[in-house]
RNA sequence: GGGCGGGUAGCUCAGUUGGGAGAGCACCGGCCUUACAAGCCGGGGGUCACAGGUUCAAGCCCUGUUCCGCCUACCA
């Protein structure tokens, strides 16, 4: 076997490249169609292909990682299935941004032509990411990667879209939606970000047609009255009781338009008058349906005025309004302008000022597949954790409204929608039809528009595992396991699968589904390019190590609450691996192979450290199977750290170093497993320095994603010796305490003299005085039960026991005085506060007798060590 | 306007059936003890935002106040 000793520090660049290939070579991250373990499966929320790996990723495919490693070690057939997006409005931006740079756009170049630089840019560009996720350890099932613009995937687009047509859940009408007129293209509703700004709000004057006065409106966009075709007041308003049947002239366009009545209108907002423009807002839109009104659309789709707008034609929408102001006031019809603040809708992509315009679209008839949707997460057959998103995903499933899923950019799956430009028969279908079915006519033409990106993601779950075919992935995977993911895209993303799983699979997506916090920086703030606060992943795993970074971000991630990172923080977890690595490398520098080793006798130490792993390893399981990675993490860094290295390594190096065989064969096969068993717990959070060091505990045997996560039958359960470590650490740290106190250097050992309140505890020392010696640097040590305090010693008490540490020359009495009284001081306020509760009649009725008993055992424990210190402290003042 | 989360040690935060206030970092003191100075040993430090209420018992449950953050909304 070729155990090298490890070098002295942890260097992690190398061995995380050399262990990604090894284990891609090796196809562990490969799941099987068919097998007799239980799946498990995560699907990836698809990165868009142009992004470039940032926090959020690097948190959400972290925790990824470590459920499906966990889960693999847990004897799982994992399939964490991975791919990216193909971001419609995004990638065709970065495409169009370098064609401009060439000085030409995708009109001149044609669609055709434009198709294909996209596909050659993807080709190009669109692995970076994925590339990113293998640097940060992903175990993603690689030969099962997939893009929303493949060919399956492309099919089963086709398919839904088709049978939604036909199920009557897809139409196409004439709506109002929201417009982005930098990017072209209609958006959904939750495409569009909304800002507070500050903006003014407009009192202008409606002349009244053949009455004098005028009504006085309240407006935000005047530039929008150019389209107006009514002004609203409420039925209930006073105010305007008597207008009934009367018309208004609009300003600049003197075109009458009526006054109606509308009980949408607000009577306590502005004048109580509101100017109705169908075609440019949807309000009006709906108000305008219901009372005929006109649609007037007076802006085009670039964001400029058209011919409908009389004298303003041509210009951009917010230099028509200066201009339109300016003429109003001009004609003695502006009334005032007050400051206002309002939020206004901007495209997510470009943050361009959002245009609501009547457009012609397909839209999604979202209700009934909303209700199922809302219904799973009801009866509890989806889980949402924490369970607090529950209700927002309500809140946005049971007032959701029809989704426009047209989009006007060529990057995308067009539309399976023939028209016949003979009569107008209009074709939805997966392949080209040859002729018109209503006139026969050849002369059809395809929708040019695409579909939402966020159509095919919705598909995601079934269309990566084969549908529309029947596939073993499909009655294997699905419904899939978990779904990790951040809340921003729940109502994007999260929500549709829901609603197109249970549609089109007739059953959920995904059992569970987590969802995890923002990753802010130091401050809390949200990082951003433009706030300069952002630290990129790649940076700091360059910096720390992709274990540090994965680590950090697991043991900072509780639930529902942000992650503050800050690279202090990563350093930290930097230590910890290292330490890890150091005590790997302290047992392989003493651990021998024998044939003859002799097992089975095992000190206390011994029995301790695999009882706790015994105990450790079920809390990080359980932890895990509920999604609270910070404990899971927090768990293990507490027993390796203060557990496996800072007690069992120390008193291990007795058996190690010492003479005995027995011992010593014993102890090295405990640290070994000790140590193994730790690797084990942290693989799943830091894959590759467990591996590296695997390997040089096996000889490179075999992996350790093919070990088998530790159980408490692995090990042994010895609760005694928990109990009898207890009391042994309780000598040392007194010893340690008193020595930290009076600053006696470890190169000066102490006499100590142990009162132990009875023999089999005194055995329990007798048996383990060698660790005394060693880590409390003791050199000489007298058990008497009930002997008198020596002269010039200080003490510690600890549970019925007590040590005196012999300071001949070495104590400061005021000091120790001033120790001793502290302690008193801080036990008493203890006394009286459980004291307080026995003396409490409400308290002995009625609370659980476990909890009186443990508060009176308390008592009578502090108060016995109470009058030791007394006694201890009567002996000073003496002097 | 509605909703959600949060205010716990100097900093960042944990605290899952209500019953001992914790961690990491920072700070102070002592140590180059041959796995680790990226370390070891010891120590100080908190009216758990504020005010009420329920309870024998509240960081935790309820009500109100206040401050911060986020999401959402068709009052122009």
């Amino acid at each position: 076997m070729d155990r090298e000793i490890l070098a002295k520090g942890y260097e992690p660049g190398d061995i995380e490249r050399k262990w990604y290939k090894y284990w891609v070579d090796n196809n562990l991250f490969q799941a099987k169609g068919h097998s007799d373990a239980e799946p498990f499966c995560i699907v990836i929320p698809p990165p868009n292909v142009t992004g470039t790996l940032h926090m959020g990723h690097a948190l959400n495919n972290t925790l990824q990682d470590i459920l499906c490693r966990y889960k693999k070690m847990k004897g799982f057939n994992v399939l964490w299935q991975p791919g990216t997006d193909h971001a419609g409005i995004a990638t065709q931006n970065v495409v169009e941004k370098s064609l401009a740079s060439q000085g030409t756009d995708r009109h001149a170049v044609g669609r055709e032509k434009f198709e294909e630089l996209v596909w050659e840019w993807r080709e190009k560009y669109g692995g970076i990411i994925i590339n990113q996720l293998k640097r940060l350890g992903c175990s993603c099932d690689w030969s099962r990667e997939r893009f929303t613009m493949d060919k399956g995937l492309s099919r089963a687009v086709k398919e839904v879209f088709v049978r939604l047509y036909e199920e009557g859940l897809i139409y196409r009408g004439d709506y109002i939606i929201n417009w982005c007129p930098r990017c072209h293209t209609a958006l959904a509703d939750i495409e569009v970000e909304h800002e507070d700004m500050n903006s003014f709000l407009y009192y202008i004057r409606y002349p009244f047609v053949g009455r004098n006065g005028h009504l006085t409106v309240a407006t935000t966009r005047p530039e929008t009255l150019l389209g107006d075709t009514a002004v609203a007041v409420n039925p209930r308003d006073e105010r305007y009781g008597d207008i009934s049947g009367a018309s208004v002239l609009l300003p600049i366009m003197n075109r009458p338009i009526p006054v109606i009545f509308e009980d949408y209108v607000d009577t306590e907002f502005g004048t109580g008058a509101l100017k109705i423009t169908p075609a440019h807002d949807p309000n009006d839109f709906e108000i305008g349906n219901t009372h005929n009104l006109q649609r007037i659309k007076v802006i085009d789709e670039n964001g400029r005025m058209n011919s409908l707008a009389g004298p303003y034609q041509g210009m951009d929408r917010f230099e028509c309004r200066e201009k339109i102001l300016k003429d109003i006031e001009d004609a003695g019809l502006l009334e005032k302008v007050d400051p206002y603040q309002n939020a206004i809708g901007h495209c997510y992509r470009c943050k361009t000022m959002i245009e609501p315009l009547l457009s012609k679209q397909w839209f999604v008839r979202t209700a009934p597949l909303a209700k199922a949707a809302s219904d799973a997460v009801r009866e509890g057959k989806t889980r949402i954790t924490p369970a607090s998103w529950e209700g927002t995903y309500f809140d946005w499933m049971d007032n959701i409204r029809d989704w426009c899923v047209s989009r006007q950019i060529w990057w995308g799956h067009r539309i399976p929608a023939w028209y016949c430009n003979a009569c107008g028969e209009v074709h939805v279908a997966k392949e080209a039809p040859q002729r018109c079915r209503a006139c026969s006519s050849e002369d059809l033409v395809q929708e040019t528009d695409v579909l939402d990106t966020w159509f095919s993601s919705a598909l995601w779950p079934f269309s990566t595992l084969g549908w529309p075919g029947a596939t073993d992935e499909l009655k294997t995977f699905y419904p899939t396991s978990v779904l990790i993911t951040g809340f921003d895209i729940l109502f994007f993303w999260v929500a549709r699968m829901m609603m197109m799983g249970i549609h089109f699979m007739g059953d959920i997506p995904f059992k569970d589904v987590y969802i995890h916090a923002l990753v802010r920086d130091a401050e809390g703030k949200k990082m951003s390019k433009s706030k300069g606060n952002v630290i990129d992943p790649l940076v700091v795993m360059d910096e720390f190590g992709t274990d540090a970074f994965r680590f950090t971000l697991a043991a900072l991630a509780a639930q529902g609450r942000d992650v503050k990172l800050s690279e202090e923080r990563i350093e930290g977890y930097r230590h910890f691996v290292n330490k890890i690595w150091n005590a790997s490398r302290f047992a392989l520098m003493n651990l021998q192979d024998k044939a003859d080793i002799e097992t089975g006798n095992h000190t206390l130490a011994d029995r301790w450290i695999l009882t706790r792993l015994g105990q450790v390893s079920t809390e990080v399981a359980q932890a895990l199977d509920s999604f609270r990675f910070n404990e899971a993490a927090g768990i293990c860094y507490q027993f390796i750290w203060h557990e496996l290295c800072d007690w069992y390594l120390e008193m291990a190096k007795q058996g190690l170093y010492g003479d005995d065989k027995a011992i010593k064969d014993s102890t090295m096969e405990t640290v070994k497993t000790a140590i193994m068993g730790s690797l084990k717990l942290l693989h799943p959070f830091m894959p590759f320095v467990t591996e590296e060091i695997w390997h040089k505990f096996t000889g490179g045997a075999s992996s350790i994603m093919l070990a088998e996560f530790p159980k408490p039958s692995d090990f042994m359960y010895d609760k005694d010796a928990l109990k009898k470590m207890d009391l042994l650490m309780g000598v040392i740290n007194g010893v340690r305490n008193i020595r930290g106190e009076m600053n006696i250097p470890p190169s000066k050992s102490v006499s100590i003299l142990l009162d132990m309140a009875d023999g089999e505890q005194a055995d329990i020392i007798n048996d383990n005085i060698t660790h005394i010696k060693t880590l409390a640097k003791v050199d000489s040590i007298r058990i008497e039960s009930g002997a008198p305090k020596p002269e010039a010693s200080a003490t510690a008490v600890f549970g019925r026991n007590q040590v005196h540490v012999l300071l001949k020359g070495l104590l400061d009495f005021d000091e120790e005085r001033k120790r001793i009284g502290k302690e008193i001081q801080k036990i008493e306020k203890e006394i009286e506060a459980s004291e307080k509760k026995l003396s409490n009649h409400g308290f002995m009725d009625k609370a659980p007798a476990d909890v009186v008993e443990k508060v009176k055992q308390k008592v009578d424990e502090l108060s016995l060590k109470r009058e030791k210190l007394k006694h201890n402290l009567s002996f000073f003042e003496k002097i």
